[in-house]
DNA sequence: ATTTGACATCCTACCAGTAGGTAGGTTAGA
DNA sequence: TCTAACCTACCTACTGGTAGGATGTCAAAT
């Protein structure tokens, strides 16, 4: 792993933890062991960092969420599988970026907006097509557009994220998703 | 309204905006008219300024729920003033204190901490009430737990706050709250 | 084969601006 | 005369960012 990258990987999880506004230069440069000004060589400024941030996170959910809807298993199965994407990352205190950052939307450069439009675009996008396929698979019933039912999704699974890390109390996320998992299986 | 109130209302603001890291005792000083050093007499620390907005927005919220526990409607009717009342806040971009201050919370003092946790107690203690409220007089239906309906529905609304500011969408958030509350009314 | 130059990657030293906070004094009202 | 409510002046630590130099690598010119 590169530099570029180790830079990433590390910037990303103290957004993850500690949002845009609650991590600096130093907090990177110490935990990826170069220098403060050394980082300008790779991102000549923080919101430049931020821009390269959610693109690098969007395009590796995107390539998670491609290996989900190729598997052989039933909609609700990949939503599920989804949603264990998130719960993983919750285990260490790592709650959506797209989440994070849209908590600080009102703090960021406008040039970051568009990229954080895209993620959230991409995710709906993708619940969509996993519940169209559910429901013409007949595994999932909804009433209502299919849209509005991702965007519902999007939110329970943020939210519960959210307030899981907050409460200290990660079961209840399961039991919120589980919950929603439920409630798409029989009438949405 | 005296001055501490006024602290109060303009910091509420700004957490609600731009979340615990993203203003300064400085943005509040200009905004209510005195001096920087000034503030600390009336919150002598920032984490205590934090306390005391998190203990002031819980009894806000406490009383307003009051006030929509005795109306004469039916639950899902009280769901859909408790939301309201969100709904209301996000028309200026305000979106939850405490859902502020959960996506903060690896940043925030130990000493805000109960009582955040006590602002989301206290929520999902109104829902569970309300939801059983409802389904005793036959107006909800739910499949399980009432907490675990009542988390749910938390998740999804400060979900759904985030989400529709961060995109510019409160059409968004609208629909979505309209869809659990639907599915509240039929099955659950 | 060797020198040269260009570029990448890092460094030390430094900067202005802002953060939260303190010291100590003035003013006004009870 | 005490106290609440404000002020100016100031402090230290940290913010994102810049200037300019050292080192290494690699390719083209000699």
């Amino acid at each position: 792993m590169d530099m570029r990258e180790q830079i990433l990987t590390i910037a990303q999880h103290l957004v993850q933890q500690r949002g845009f506004n609650g991590f600096s230069y130093a907090d990177i440069a110490e935990e990826v062991g170069i220098r403060k000004p050394s980082l300008h060589h790779h991102f000549p400024s923080k919101v430049k960092l931020g821009i390269a941030l959610i693109e690098n996170y969007t395009s590796q959910l995107e390539t998670e969420l491609g290996r989900i809807s190729v598997l052989p298993i039933t909609a609700d199965a990949k939503l599920a599988s989804y949603i264990a994407l998130y719960r993983t990352s919750l285990d260490a205190d790592y709650i959506c970026l797209g989440g994070m950052l849209a908590s600080d939307v009102l703090t960021l450069d406008d040039s970051m907006l568009p990229g954080l439009k895209r993620f959230f675009a991409m995710s709906i996008e993708w619940l969509s097509k996993i519940l169209s396929e559910g429901e013409s698979m007949q595994h999932i019933k909804l009433k209502g557009p299919v849209t509005d039912h991702a965007h519902m999704l999007l939110s329970t699974l943020q939210g519960a994220l959210m307030i899981a890390r907050a409460s200290g109390d990660v079961a209840a996320f399961d039991r919120t998703t589980a919950l929603i998992l439920a409630s798409l299986r029989r009438k949405g």
